[in-house]
DNA sequence: CTTGACACTGAACGCACGTTCATGCTAAAC
DNA sequence: GTTTAGCATGAACGTGCGTTCAGTGTCAAG
């Protein structure tokens, strides 16, 4: 693969986290906006090397249709990723939601991009949700284990799900519990740990939908 | 929520499908063509009570910038979904790939779409990739069950892969083995099943990067 | 010294696209 | 009967946005 320049690879890397936080791919003015550039000739300079280059597609003279064609030059901090280090998009990941809910927290929160794998698709954003790195083994049982990405939706819980709920500060993952006519409690999924917890006073922050293994 | 009327569903699919499977969002005129409306106006309207009913947001004034709020009303085959249903992005499922690659196969294939919850991403494409619904045991001791959903990207396996291969005219999970200097094979993971396959003329569709389980 | 990449300014041009105004029809709600 | 939602046509209007033309400057290769 051609090799992008520094300017280049800043521009790739701007359009693929403006869509991956916005849902809709950038206008060429919206990339100048973020450069400070003069002219929106500029932008245009760089979209053309990149698409010479095969990284970006466009549908020419439309509105805010890119095209990643090819993996988006990583950040390299790591520098030796195998030539094939590739999986297709950013979804933001919390190591721990403090306070209230994803939206309102600052990026600080935010330990990195969850990248998952489609193959022609572009997702939609139907539903407030994000994904959450599971740490510890509370989950066991349940078969969610430390290193995982959940993927947590914000809606009310059901007895039976399994929720993010906000406990002494942390976000943890527990089991809701309702049966009818009794008062919900939370309780953890791990043999070794049969703790149970009031459901007063902590917030459930969203219900898990799914779970993300790496192999 | 709001119901939505029959025309005003058929819009939203087209919508979600459309980004679905450009990668980009519609423009009006392109809602206009494909209903083939006479005038733009008529798609004003179901935007506006798409919006108002809380299916839709737009960026107002800015060319292709929907974003899916609410569930995409699905095309109810099942009948009782539960009210929530919802997830985020259609990716292809293949229950088999018999011959050759998933982009050569006919929709037959496909036994469904995959959708995966995103908090507010689109999806690259940047590598030809897909999911595989699993079937059976034979990767149990990989953690891997009946029902999960493995993604698959299409690239050369390196030893330890856990790779689709076709056998038998069948997809199958396997385990890729190579050890220095010897011809390589695959092997079943699941201690009652120890089988192994030579390698021979048997073709590896691709290498497995995550997998999936809906809770 | 020239050539050619790379990066950028500045000013237009013109279509794509969102939006609005005006109009008309049907069916259900009050 | 009058109103309101839904669905649609037809004709503009205005601007967001992609695109082009012309020109400036640097820096390394030849």
């Amino acid at each position: 693969m051609k090799h992008l320049t520094e300017r280049q690879s800043e521009i790739l890397q701007f359009i693929d986290h403006y869509e991956g936080t916005r849902g809709y791919w950038p206008s060429i003015r919206d990339i100048q906006l973020r450069f400070h550039f003069k002219s929106t000739n500029a932008v245009m300079g760089h979209l053309r090397a990149l698409e010479k280059k095969g990284y970006i597609g466009r549908i020419h003279g439309q509105a805010r249709t890119f095209r990643l064609l090819h993996r988006v030059a990583p950040s390299n901090d790591e520098k030796d990723m195998p030539e094939d280090a590739i999986e297709l998009k950013e979804l933001p990941v919390y190591g721990n939601i403090a306070a209230g809910y994803p939206d309102q927290v600052e990026s600080g929160g935010e330990i990195g991009r969850l990248q998952v794998d489609v193959q022609t698709a572009g997702f939609s954003r139907s539903q407030r949700s994000f994904a959450l790195k599971v740490r510890g083994e509370s989950m066991i049982d349940a078969d969610i284990r430390d290193g995982d990405f959940v993927i947590i939706e914000q809606r009310e819980p059901r007895d039976g799900d399994i929720v993010a709920a906000l406990i002494d500060g942390e976000t943890t993952l527990k089991r809701f519990i309702q049966k009818s006519g009794e008062p919900p409690y939370l309780k953890a999924e791990n043999a070794a740990f049969p703790e149970l917890y009031p459901i007063n006073d902590l917030s459930v922050q969203g219900v898990a939908k799914a779970f993300l293994r790496s192999l």
